[in-house]
RNA sequence: GGAGGUUUGGCUGAGUUGGUCGAAAGCACCGGUUUUGAAAACCGGCGAGGGUAACACCUCCCAGGGUUCGAAUCCCUGAGCCUCCA
């Protein structure tokens, strides 16, 4: 969530921000509106609460002292009117407050470029040469049914389209690919943790999955639980409510596991392959961090899932993402995108998040400096997503027969 | 699935004949005195959120509802933990 006195101290600095991520004046015109319509109908709730307490503890003595309490009483009873309706209407202002506030996104930062979409992002470098091939490289797909590695068929028989087998070769280096990445992670001062892959409603608003993207999650009905999207909901949530100790920070953990996403939005995209699937396997880093040393520990992210690809030897960049292109949790973002021969382009497999303080803000989690309780800057990063770094492997390893060798550094976990 | 117990501040733990209890006490922690230094001892401070220039004030004793002028304390529902039975 942002920060509502920022919004009302400074309101237009927040809106030439937001306007960069199209959220329009008249919607923040309207959250600052129930913000202060919000903070009046508390206040006038307070004191009518604070003369019922005041008469009550009257009420009490009088009663010791054998006093006539029926004119308290009428008092008493008609205060107590007032303030069930002042309730009332602090109740509507808050739900009225949270319904906007909870879908606005984060602020981006300054240094953010401003653009439209993926196309104004700005590349930062690239590592790698991507190799020269004296064939016509194949795509992923092709290489996978031809080696028995995937059967898409079977996926769509057991579940529906967008769900594939791993087989074999497939299945091994996919799990090859989990061990390596998460021993890679640790080695780098990432502490291992494995966590629930279904949470609850409170853990996905906390980092902003809900409410506004409720259509791409698998909802179990009968135990109100969701299906994690990405390792980051619960390993963020791990310290929901929670005051960390300064000298805890940075909190700095990295974690496998499934992901579900019903892609609501990405009808006929990627409808090819495992590039997009329904389930898939992600090595995840998040990061816990004092506001002062956010902007370190995003560079050790961005550097620990491309140092990861380096040692798989597969080329990548990095980009930037302009202002229309950030996500809804995120002040900045760096993407990675893996070469594909095949596809003869680069696509995304890393996304690395710095949040500042907008998740903290929603899931409460905040820190002690000093005397007193600060919010703390959460960041999230994939490290990687598996099921891509298998998609790179295929086509930046294979051969012209339609072989695949596999990167030295992999070799020891196959 | 059935029966019972339990849930209090960082921890341990009082408080359950409803009132001045956000809550005793101990530990931990912070500051001071003392000491060459440390320990011990003594003195003081010490939950969280909102609010304020600072006070005041409001909220929170697992969560949500209810009874009452007033609830940590009574009632209902739910969750977690523990024990017993199936």
């Amino acid at each position: 969530m942002i920060d509502l006195k920022l919004l009302q101290k400074d309101f237009d600095t927040v809106k030439e921000k937001l306007e960069t991520k199209g959220v329009s004046q008249e919607i923040l015109s309207e959250l600052k509106k129930r913000y202060e319509e919000l903070k009046k109908a508390k206040s006038e709730y307070e004191s009518l609460q604070a003369l019922q307490n005041s008469l009550s503890k009257q009420f009490g003595i009088y009663k010791k002292e054998g006093k006539d309490i029926n004119e308290l009483k009428q008092k008493v009873d008609e205060n107590k009117k007032k303030i069930a309706k002042a309730l009332e209407n602090q109740r509507e202002k808050q739900e009225a407050l949270e319904n906007l506030a909870m879908g606005i996104p984060n602020i981006p930062d300054d240094d953010v470029p401003v653009g439209e979409d993926e196309n104004d992002n700005v590349e930062i470098k690239k590592v790698l040469t991507p190799r020269e091939f004296d064939f016509k490289p194949k795509e992923h797909w092709e290489l996978a049914e031809q080696n028995g590695w995937i059967d898409f068929a079977r996926g769509v028989k057991l579940a529906h389209s967008r769900f594939s087998v791993a087989y074999d070769m497939g299945a091994r280096l996919e799990r090859a690919l989990i061990n390596f990445m998460l021993d890679f992670n640790r080695k780098r001062g990432y502490t291992e943790v494995s966590v629930p892959q279904l949470v609850n409603e409170r853990a996905l608003y906390g980092t902003g999955q809900l409410p506004k993207f409720k259509d791409d999650l698998y909802r179990v009905e009968n135990d109100d639980l969701y299906l994690i999207p990405t390792a980051e909901v619960p390993l963020t949530n791990l310290f929901q409510d929670e005051i960390l100790k300064a000298e805890d920070l940075p909190v700095k953990m990295t974690g496998y596991t499934a992901c579900f996403r019903k892609e609501a939005g990405a009808a006929g995209r990627d409808t090819r392959g495992i590039i997009r699937q329904h389930q898939f396997h992600k090595v995840e880093l998040v990061c816990i961090t004092k506001p002062e040393e956010s902007d370190a520990v995003f560079e050790d992210m961005i550097k620990t899932a491309s140092d990861i690809l380096t040692a798989l030897e597969l080329p990548h960049r990095l980009v930037t993402l302009c202002t229309g292109d950030l996500g809804f949790s995120a002040a900045k973002t760096v993407d990675i995108e893996v070469w594909l021969p095949g596809q003869n382009c680069y696509r995304e497999i890393s996304s690395v998040s710095n949040t500042r303080d907008f998740q903290a803000r929603r899931a409460k989690i905040r820190y002690k400096n000093g005397k007193k309780n600060e919010l703390v800057h959460t960041l999230n990063g994939s490290a990687l997503a598996v099921g891509r770094t298998m998609v790179a492997i295929m086509e930046n390893f294979q051969q012209e027969d339609g072989s695949i060798t596999i990167p030295k550094a992999l070799q020891p976990y196959m």
